[in-house]
DNA sequence: GACAGGCCATACGAAATCGTATGGGGGGCT
DNA sequence: AGCCCCCCATACGATTTCGTATGGCCTGTC
């Protein structure tokens, strides 16, 4: 048997870190939302109390902020892990899997201008990695990238993805005409 | 002088409808998102208190509601007033144009069921539309439709409408094939 | 001009969250 | 063992909103 065991909430650790927190900031957003991000609703999820809260974080704000970013890092991430080494039809693909949290984060991003300014920087990003791929297949022009980006986001709002494939064939038939 | 002149508040009539309320809400909703739709504030921007919200209103929800089926109003009639008599690529461009309140309606629809359904209903109407001109443009596969309607929701979500006329000028181009 | 009723103002209690203040508990370190 | 300090629990006041209750004004009607 573990020699502390303070918390009767399943098998957490007694101490949190910031990340921790963050962790659980993300998966409230995914879950309910960007109102879901207050301190005292996480800290009853995480089996603590608002003491910790504040310990680790100034305000809500901060923490808000904070989480934010580590979207923002996440998504960067993955257009990193998008492979360069398959076919450009599945790095198109790849590159246009959305995140857990794209939905929620897009909402959000409507009321808070620091947080639409941190999407808009994820988007160019993935942009750019769209564009080049784009540019392998001989469409330079850079509105392609938009539409296609467009595309997925719109696809992705209405709840229906199964016409990506259709756009990307089209996209491709562009490409050998 | 007007006879009656209970408020102070600029040249507001002394008795509100539910209508008054609905446009207020609308206006909220559009210029703080939808968690500006509550009773007390909107209220105060209308120079009038809660009494007159739960007079019109059973509750919060009722009204969000309301505000909800307000819109979704709002929006059919502009589908309904795209002309018909004019070129195809014109009717296009009316059909694409999306509500003022268009991006926290569907902030808003992440986080309420209800309000979904109702966005999703007001965009099958929109995609009908869109899907008989493009039919008219001998466009028959009802995924061009969903692409162009994600396109637009998209590009308007990324801040720049712009390549939305390469895309139409794109489809225009299948079009003569 | 009186009267009835639709419409609104005000006051109240309940609930949720914020941020602070303060005390306690528990590991690591000497 | 004892101490220190990092981390968390608890308690508190302040703020905002909800929903209800009740009283009053104002308008249309006879």
């Amino acid at each position: 048997m573990p020699k502390t065991a303070p918390n009767s909430k399943a098998a957490t650790r007694s101490r949190l870190s910031p990340d921790d927190w963050r962790a659980a900031g993300l998966a409230a957003l995914e879950a309910s939302g960007p109102s879901a991000l207050a301190a005292e609703p996480l800290a009853r999820a995480l089996g603590t109390t608002k003491g910790s809260f504040y310990w680790h974080f100034k305000d809500v704000p901060a923490f808000r902020l904070s989480v934010a970013e580590a979207w923002a890092e996440r998504a960067r991430a993955a257009v990193a892990a998008a492979p360069d080494d398959v076919p450009h039809a599945d790095r198109l693909l790849r590159l246009s899997h959305p995140d857990p949290a794209e939905a929620p984060m897009r909402a959000w991003a409507r009321q808070q201008p620091e947080v639409a300014a941190i999407v808009a920087a994820v988007d160019a990003d993935r942009r750019r990695a769209l564009s080049q791929t784009l540019a392998d297949l001989g469409l330079t022009n850079p509105e392609f990238a938009q539409i296609v980006q467009a595309a997925v986001i719109g696809l992705e709002t209405l709840g229906d993805t199964a016409p990506l494939s259709t756009l990307l064939a089209a996209i491709l038939a562009l490409q050998e005409a």
